[in-house]
RNA sequence: GCGGAUGUGGCGAAAUUGGUAGACGCACUAGACUUAGGAUCUAGCGCUGCGAGGCAUGGGGGUUCGAGUCCCUCCAUCCGCACCA
């Protein structure tokens, strides 16, 4: 063979490694392990584009790097299988989603094969599969049956608070639960029948039955998480989506909200990430007190986190869905009020969202008194105010809130000023806190750090309030009507849910005939039939939600045969945590912050060792579409260039990136494109067709897929990872363009001539390398070490190119440099370097070689050449042995005769050394 | 509005703790070879100037012997959150 023939090679080396079994993972390893991790893909239809695999290229260049430095690798790839697209398809043909879903499995593998990742296959996983989502179940299980407590602040079995309320009821109990849970005795718990019990303990569980104002997206017809609304509307498909109370499965991960937020110190994520997690938890600190209202005994509850304006509140708010807001209303007010909460009620969650500066409420007719001094307060309603954030009601400070002041302004309330040094607050609020309380009681003088505690001491020693922390995270919907989801495996009898056993796991998914609703408005698991547990209870009819199956799926990929746990306590003892977790930035705020929140639950179970599941985060940037039109003038069938186009009224049309080159358009295969278009007249310029072009998203009706199909087909995939690689830092947004992928292949072709003669017949030299081969041997090994370590790719492909360049330039043909440089390549063309690699003369897999570290002695053999400079002004240069102490180089600097004649006879004040880089006279 | 990021040639980009800005690749220009190919090799390629040199990292200011990098300020683009009390 002479020619570098990828198509062989490539294929050749992917068949060993399958034969081989080259990258199994075992945990009972004596080496230390390293787990990289990619976000597994759903299986959908359109198959792999070329974006998909930039991050799994990354983290398979740290895999195979981390293998050839000693370490046991756990690099696995699995699939998202359930979920909405094969539904979808299933309800126009019938076809079942699991066919359809296999098929695109298959395709996927194939094609993640084709570009030559060490997966360990044998590890796949699939959340739809049943003996996957076995364990699904069962994690639902341990959560049905356990409670959060406070006291111990963590998870703890159902059973142990069962225990406690019948001997003391739940008066000690200090756990998370629903706000409105009575205290009850341990006499009064026993006097509870069945179905009361039940009914308390779900006030407790992390997973629980309630009425919830959900999501409601009826195109859909599902319900959605918070995380999957985007602007009002549902983030697949983009219908809208409207509030509905619903009877819905809940996750209490409202009670791991202060643990998530912490956790976030621990772990090496972005911090875009995190903050858009600390901002999804939304956690503020603050108060929370009662204002009486008058001649009813009510009380509202308000949340602040400014109590140091108390003084200044001269009004209430409460949201228009306040329970309060029906007693508290006075016969005057009454139609008034009626008729905003209408209006108010009907309005969409986007409409609300978008009209934000409109200044509207009513006043309630009703007053409630300020405790601190005991000023008399009217009480509004407003949309302004949230139902769903703190206690659905304000108390208002339009001295120190802009909204409260326009509100104020808008209604010829009284302003209040509180602090000596606001500014004027005839125009505006001032929120800031400096200068000293004014008209504020027992505040008065004091700042903001001393009126605190003295305005908290009040609240408590009157029993008003408390100093209180809220969250804006609320509890998670975990109910789909959907059938291509896990079905949740209870049971209910009298209305009561039930668990089923065990042992009766998995709760396979019946057979329906349609994939809809039912007539009675049901889920698509109502059509099942005779799907009853013991043949008469009926079971729960909505599924669990997409990201059930992906909150743990790393630990199953540590053991994913087990039938008797969802991995055995050796393997995660063993793995423990992903060490490298890569994938897109789109899941911040859902399969990352759920995944986490299942993590510490298992971890609290003592089921798992880590709290944190991924300690490094790298999101990759998405690889856009680069789209490319053809304009077409309006009402003909003629078709002009695009330099030409403003002369004509055009339509703008997609045009397949396929049948375009460089952005010319290839005439003849545009015609048989689209029988339309056989006719096509042309207007060019300079005897072509430009197209236009635009960076998009990539997706099938943009025309301007990429496949990595054809790529590896026509230019290998060792250059299709090296140049995706090369494009930019692994996380940013870039659009894929092929200009550029040429210099990545003639890198390759370089390589291979390295190692093969003028007659192209394999010939490498056993002769002693020169210092300057050495060198630039050991320059290229370091650096790419150092790129891996910061996970740095692009520029070790520079690398690369430029020890490839200067070893063709002297025509280096030794296998003392060949060698180890083809290991330093493996991890990023492994099929390229495996073929060498036996060439050489080797039987095992490159993969097997360890990885040749940065010789010590070649260090101090070898001179750095340092620029100095004096003042500032580059003057010379003086070479020293790379690990040369200071105070000789010091010493050797003033006498320097090249230098001497730049000092001008002056001696140097200072003498800065930057290790490697330069040596700075200061005269 | 709040929070986060980014801004360097014709293009993708590099510069790791402040230390010779533009490595490496694409495109482009000139040349060599030739079985004419979308192959290979050599040289050039930020702006300006004949030249030595001067000017350049979104704009302005500062710290420093020295700033793409640090500080202040303004501008632009992208992303996230958004009546959150």
């Amino acid at each position: 063979m002479s020619e570098y023939n990828f198509n062989h090679i490539e294929k050749k080396w992917q068949r060993f490694w399958e034969e081989n079994n080259t990258f199994k993972a075992t945990a009972d390893s004596k080496k230390p392990k390293y787990y990289a991790m990619d976000m597994f893909p759903y299986p959908s239809g359109a198959g792999l584009h070329v974006g998909h695999p930039l991050g799994y290229i990354a983290s398979d260049i740290v895999s195979r790097y981390k293998r050839l430095q000693g370490y046991n690798v756990l690099h696995p790839m699995g699939f998202d299988s359930f979920g909405l697209p094969a539904e979808q398809y299933a309800i126009q043909t019938g076809q079942h989603p699991a066919i359809t879903t296999e098929e695109n499995i298959q395709r996927y593998v194939e094609q993640l094969k084709n570009l030559g990742f060490s997966f360990d296959w044998d590890l796949e996983v699939r959340t739809s599969d049943p003996g996957y989502y076995k364990w699904t179940q069962w994690i639902f299980m341990q959560l049905f049956n356990s409670y959060y407590n406070l006291a111990s602040d963590k998870a703890a079995p159902i059973a142990e608070l069962v225990q406690e309320f019948e001997q003391h009821g739940n008066a000690q109990v200090k756990a998370v639960c629903d706000e409105e849970t009575p205290v009850f005795s341990a006499g009064e718990w026993k006097q509870m029948d069945e179905q009361q019990q039940s009914e308390m303990l779900l006030k407790y569980r992390l997973t629980y039955v309630a009425d919830a104002v959900v999501n409601w997206c009826p195109a859909l017809g599902t319900v959605l998480a918070n995380d999957e609304v985007k602007d009002g509307l549902s983030e697949r498909g983009g219908y809208p989506v409207e509030r509905k109370l619903m009877r819905q499965w809940m996750m209490r991960i409202t009670a791991y909200a202060e643990r998530l937020l912490q956790g976030l110190e621990e772990i090496d994520w972005p911090e875009p990430i995190k903050e858009m997690q600390r901002n999804w938890i939304g956690k503020s600190v603050g108060a929370e007190m009662a204002f009486p209202v008058e001649n009813t005994g009510e009380k509202i509850k308000v949340f602040t986190t400014r109590l140091d304006t108390v003084y200044g509140a001269t009004f209430l708010v409460l949201a228009p869905e306040h329970e309060l807001v029906e007693k508290i209303t006075t016969n005057a007010q009454r139609q008034e009020v009626k008729d905003y909460v209408t209006v108010a009620k009907n309005r969409s969650e986007r409409e609300r969202m978008t009209d934000v500066k409109t200044v509207s409420g009513v006043f309630t007719g009703a007053y409630a008194i300020n405790p601190y001094n005991q000023e008399r307060i009217p009480v509004y309603i407003a949309d302004y105010v949230l139902a769903g954030y703190g206690t659905g009601a304000v108390m208002a400070v339009p001295s120190g809130d802009q909204r409260d002041w326009n509100f104020a302004t808008h209604f010829g309330l009284t302003i209040v000023p509180i602090l000596d040094a606001q500014k004027s607050i005839d125009t505006q609020a001032d929120a800031t806190k400096e200068g000293h309380y004014i008209n504020s009681g027992i505040i008065n003088g004091l700042a903001y750090q001393e009126a605190l505690p003295v305005l908290v001491k009040f609240l408590e020693e009157h029993g008003i309030g408390k100093a209180k922390v809220n969250y804006r995270m609320r509890d998670a919907v975990f109910s789909r009507q959907r059938y291509w989801g896990e079905p949740v495996p209870v049971y209910f009898k009298d209305g009561i849910p039930h668990l089923i056993k065990e042992s009766e796991l998995p709760l396979e998914l019946p057979k329906i005939d349609a994939y809809l609703p039912t007539e009675t408005g049901e889920p698509p698991l109502g059509r099942a039939v005779d799907w009853k547990y013991e043949d008469q209870y009926p079971y729960e009819l909505s599924t669990m939600p997409g990201w059930a199956g992906s909150s743990w799926y790393w630990y199953r990929y540590m053991d994913p045969k087990n039938e008797e746990a969802f991995a055995s306590k050796e393997a995660i003892n063993y793995w423990r945590d992903v060490d490298l977790y890569i994938g897109g930035s789109e899941h911040a705020t859902g399969h990352l912050l759920y995944s986490r929140f299942w993590n510490k639950f298992l971890y609290d179970m003592g089921l798992v060792v880590e709290e944190e599941p991924f300690k490094k985060l790298i999101n990759q940037g998405m690889i856009q579409g680069r789209s490319n039109f053809v304009y077409r003038i309006k009402d003909s069938n003629t078709f002009v260039s695009h330099g030409l186009k403003d002369q004509h009224d055009t339509t703008a049309l997609h045009v397949d990136v396929n049948i375009v080159d460089n952005d010319v358009l290839d005439l003849k295969a545009f015609q048989n494109w689209r029988p339309e278009y056989a006719n096509a007249n042309f207007i060019l310029e300079d005897d072509k067709y430009i197209c236009g072009i635009e960076i998009e998203k990539m997706s099938k009706s943009k025309y301007n897929v990429v496949s990595p199909d054809d790529i590896v087909e026509r230019q290998g995939a060792d250059t299709l990872r090296m140049y995706e690689m090369f494009l930019g830092p692994l996380e940013q947004f870039k659009p894929w363009n092929t200009h550029g992928m040429d210099g990545v292949l003639k890198f390759l072709k370089r390589f291979w001539k390295l190692f093969h003669d003028n007659k192209g017949d394999f010939a490498v030299s056993d002769a002693a390398p020169t210092a300057e081969e050495l060198k630039s041997l050991h320059k290229t090994i370091k650096k790419v070490e150092e790129d891996i370590e910061r996970f740095s790719f692009n520029t070790s492909v520079s690398t690369f190119m430029i020890c490839v360049n200067e070893l063709t330039q002297l025509k280096c043909n030794k296998r003392a440099i060949l060698e180890p440089l083809t290991i330093v390549l493996s991890p990023y063309a492994p099929h390229i370097a495996e073929e060498l690699w036996q060439m050489l003369g080797h039987s095992e897999s490159v993969s097997f070689a360890s990885y040749p570290q940065w010789k010590e002695e070649y260090l101090a053999e070898n001179s750095f050449e340092y620029p100095v400079s004096v003042n500032g002004k580059m003057r010379t240069k003086i070479s020293f042995a790379v690990d040369t102490p200071r105070e000789e180089m010091e010493k050797a600097v003033v006498q320097d005769e090249q230098l001497l004649k730049f000092l001008e006879g002056k001696s140097p004040k200072k003498i800065i050394i930057v290790p490697n880089k330069i040596i700075n006279v200061v005269v």
